[in-house]
DNA sequence: GCCAACGTTGGC
DNA sequence: GCCAACGTTGGC
């Protein structure tokens, strides 16, 4: 089993939407990053990700979510009214793929990255790295489960 | 709103 | 294939 980070703005989805979606899927749609999607390639069913906040007001670690569905071509590469859209990107040549994943706990409180930031633990966490934007991320097996227990989670 | 860091694009 | 310019990310 591997461990992942997921992040995702608030506003726009967030620990509570998933949460609200009772166990639902969820696609994990409109990463244009190839090791992002890359690391989505990675995932096998069954594996963890922590649901990460960004882009506002108190960053950090919402919750944990659980890859539930694996190799799904993203359908808003395909359509010319989204965002995402990449002409590039057919159904015979699929360039980005994704992952559907679901809830499985919300951390109270949440664990923020200032938090992180303090706790030498956690220096060595690509997400704390120089410059690191990547929105989809490897974590440890170590740092996930000390971040699952900061956030007063039992999984 | 600022700005550092990064990925992508496109000219050559 | 290099690299400058540009757009985006995301914390602060």
């Amino acid at each position: 089993m591997q461990y992942w980070l997921f992040k995702s703005e608030p506003d726009v989805f967030s620990i509570e939407m998933l949460e609200a979606l009772n166990g639902k899927a969820e696609p994990w749609s409109g990463v244009r990053n190839y090791l992002a999607r890359n690391h989505m390639r990675s995932m096998a069913v069954g594996d963890l990700g922590l649901f990460y906040h960004s882009s506002c007001k108190v960053p950090g670690a919402a919750g944990v979510c659980r890859v539930v569905r694996t190799g799904v071509p993203d359908p808003t590469a395909f359509d010319p009214k989204s965002d995402y859209f990449d002409p590039k990107s057919t159904p015979e040549n699929i360039r980005w793929d994704m992952v559907e994943v679901a809830f499985v706990a919300r951390f109270e409180p949440i664990v923020s990255l200032a938090s992180l930031r303090e706790d030498p633990f956690f220096t060595t966490m690509p997400l704390l790295a120089r410059g690191q934007r990547l929105s989809v991320q490897p974590v440890t097996p170590e740092h996930f489960a000390r971040i699952v227990e900061l956030g007063g989670a039992t999984l």
